[in-house]
DNA sequence: AGTACGTCCTGATCGC
DNA sequence: TGCGATCAGGACGTAC
């Protein structure tokens, strides 16, 4: 799935690609309903002719600032991956990946593909990003998601700390694999609350999470993948270990998996506690 | 307000 | 072997 890791290599490849640039010269939107704002026809006139700036990460969104010297002031192409989608620029002549719902031509010839098997995907263009974008906490991988952040964000919540981690106004770009590894490392069961945390285990949390974090991206840098996912794949940046029969690392003793919040949930009960 | 659950989607996998 | 059922989960809407 793309988690923040996935998403920062997305952008990097788009970066490496030099999308920041160019000009799209239309939209071929294959699934209206990812068009979330404006309407479907506003959305196609208004990214046309727009020369990307730039290509930034909040969370596990990609903004695309674009610019035009006609249009009274910048606009914002926002993308989310959902749980299958993954970004290329390829020539307009080469075979497309099956599952590309949307295509951007571009103006050298080549386009943006957006590929998204379950359509999970979404798109924006906006004047202004903070009108579509949720309340997203301090990304992770900065300074501000600090310590004292953490602790505030989970006092008074009594969920269950990896539901809590899943909600993006606490921990943007955190998902279900990353969650789970970062609970793993620091060895707190997911089921605890999380106003019952102490101190000490959510500043060993809060270094998992960035460790994990950390990790991920290192690897996608190592080995960059090209035209991630075309063909869809993704890094194992994780070192929890999620499969049915699985042991612990650590204590070789059986890892164990439930369910919170619908999701698969991995932890040993021995040495998270 | 905080918490929980249904919904959207389809490819992959499972079980009979 | 084949086919229907189940699973996977990011984020939002709704309900309690």
């Amino acid at each position: 799935m793309p988690e923040l890791p996935e998403v920062e290599n997305a952008r990097r490849c788009l970066v490496q690609a030099g999308l920041p640039g160019r000009t799209f010269t239309g939209a071929n939107i294959g699934w209206a309903r990812t068009v979330k704002k404006p309407g479907l026809e506003d959305f196609v006139l208004g990214l046309t002719g727009g020369r990307v700036k730039a290509a930034h990460r909040r969370g596990k969104y990609i903004l695309l600032p674009l610019e035009n010297p006609d249009w009274p002031a910048e606009r914002t192409l926002i993308l989310h991956l959902g749980m299958t989608g993954g970004l290329s620029v390829q020539p307009k002549t080469q075979a497309a990946h099956p599952m590309v719902r949307h295509s951007f031509p571009l103006d050298d010839g080549r386009e943006l593909r957006f590929q998204d098997g379950r359509k999970f995907g979404k798109l924006w263009l906006v004047d202004d990003p903070q009108e579509v974008l949720p309340a997203l906490s301090p990304d992770p991988l900065e300074k501000d998601f600090t310590l004292e952040y953490l602790v505030d964000a989970l006092a008074g919540r009594n969920a269950p700390i990896k539901a809590l981690l899943l909600e993006q106004s606490i921990a943007a770009g955190m998902g279900n694999l990353y969650a789970d590894e970062a609970l793993y490392l620091s060895g707190i069961n997911p089921m605890r609350p999380g106003s019952e945390l102490s101190a000490d285990e959510v500043a060993r949390l809060r270094a998992s999470m960035v460790d994990a974090l950390t990790a991920g991206v290192a690897l996608y840098d190592q080995s960059r993948i090209d035209n991630w996912p075309d063909p869809p794949r993704a890094l194992t940046t994780w070192t929890i270990p999620r499969q049915k029969g699985d042991a612990c690392l650590r204590c070789h003793g059986p890892m164990e998996v439930t369910r919170i919040r619908a999701r698969s949930t991995w932890f040993c009960p021995r040495c998270q506690v």
